[in-house]
DNA sequence: TCGCTACGAGACGGTACAGTACTGTTATGG
DNA sequence: CCATAACAGTACTGTACCGTCTCGTAGCGA
């Protein structure tokens, strides 16, 4: 590959990023990022067909991995560990300014929501996995799977919502707390 | 007060509203809401100095009340309450695509910032109140009252974040899951 | 009824932005 | 070394929007 190719396009979504960062999506314009880049606007053009594109592009290589140490670790290591690493991406002072942002912009961009959609799947995917084992460990009752998105709401809404509002830090302390909490209320409903 | 100015002030207002329900910020616009409310421009601009003026009044107007049938009910039964009226807020189609746009223009507009933290700051009072009964009542332990706002989010996390993602139907089964969940687990570290 | 004020209509300037077109330059890979 | 492709620079069109302005009209309250 061309190292100036590389070059420009690391360029462009640095920047870009920079300015959806700093002052939304709105701030996010071509002229912006030729102005702040050094890079000429027919370059940008080459790389990316409208600014939507580029907008697409800067969510993409800033979204959180979502990945998990995958061994037979049991369920509540797990959900610890899980619950860090979301705590850690709300954290990042990038990702907790472009997540409103992707939240927003979902609503009406196809190729946001994309993103976003592809985000939550595999949110999904991963909780499912841990909480099937947590019910044949008997930590969690069988109706957790039953609608998996309600117990992520319940199980990491706290983290999530403290890393949206910034009235709280998002630390490892809070997802700790969740998940406890968590594993409190599974304890109570399993022990009737 | 003249007839006119009321007619002419909710006319802008609901018209704004739908602009910001149906396209998000961006579609807010002067022009737009011209177009759609029959409402002359020059009359727009006798009642708001600004585009921003009126962006802040429209969600002045939609902010829920967050309010609670205040008498000497238990801590549980006032918990549930609000989180059930959290769940109806968040279940607002209105509110639902407003509350995410505040979010995340709070960070640039010291106007809608305002408007955010004056939200917390009720739902902070709101909140302490009803703990201080259950601490004096024993149902929770005292440290919920060290950080109310990480309180807040362990409690209404959840309902929140459901209506944030929709990934999960925001409801009263939810809030009363947020409910029992978090009180489950503060039996669990005051019986320790 | 009459004066005051809100209102409708719309033209207008200024600006910011998306996207195109073109020219000349520079770096890369063969 | 050289052909090629990527690049910088920039002028340009078209559009959308904010905010101002003027003028004539219509509804309100006294």
């Amino acid at each position: 590959m061309d190292p100036r190719v590389a070059r420009t396009r690391q360029a462009v979504l640095d920047t870009a990023t920079e300015l959806l960062v700093e002052g939304g999506p709105s701030a996010l314009t071509m002229d912006a990022v030729v102005a702040r880049s050094g890079v000429a606007k027919s370059t940008l053009y080459r790389h990316w067909e409208t600014r939507d594109a580029l907008v697409a592009d800067v969510f993409d290589a800033c979204a959180p991995a979502l990945d998990l140490p995958e061994g037979d670790v049991p369920c509540e290591e797990a959900l610890r560990a899980m619950a860090r690493g979301l705590a850690r991406s709300m954290a990042d002072e990038q990702w907790n300014r472009l997540a409103p942002a992707l939240i927003l912009l979902s609503r009406q961009h196809p190729e946001l929501a994309d993103i976003d959609s592809e985000m939550k799947q595999r949110q999904h995917e991963l909780t499912e996995a841990i909480l099937r084992r947590g019910v044949e460990d008997g930590v969690v009752e069988t109706s957790v799977l039953d609608d998996v998105n309600r117990t992520i709401a319940l199980l990491a809404g706290p983290v999530i919502f403290a890393g949206l509002s910034a009235m709280t830090p998002v630390d490892d302390d809070l997802a700790d707390r969740c998940v406890d909490q968590f594993l409190a209320g599974q304890r109570a409903t399993l022990s009737t």
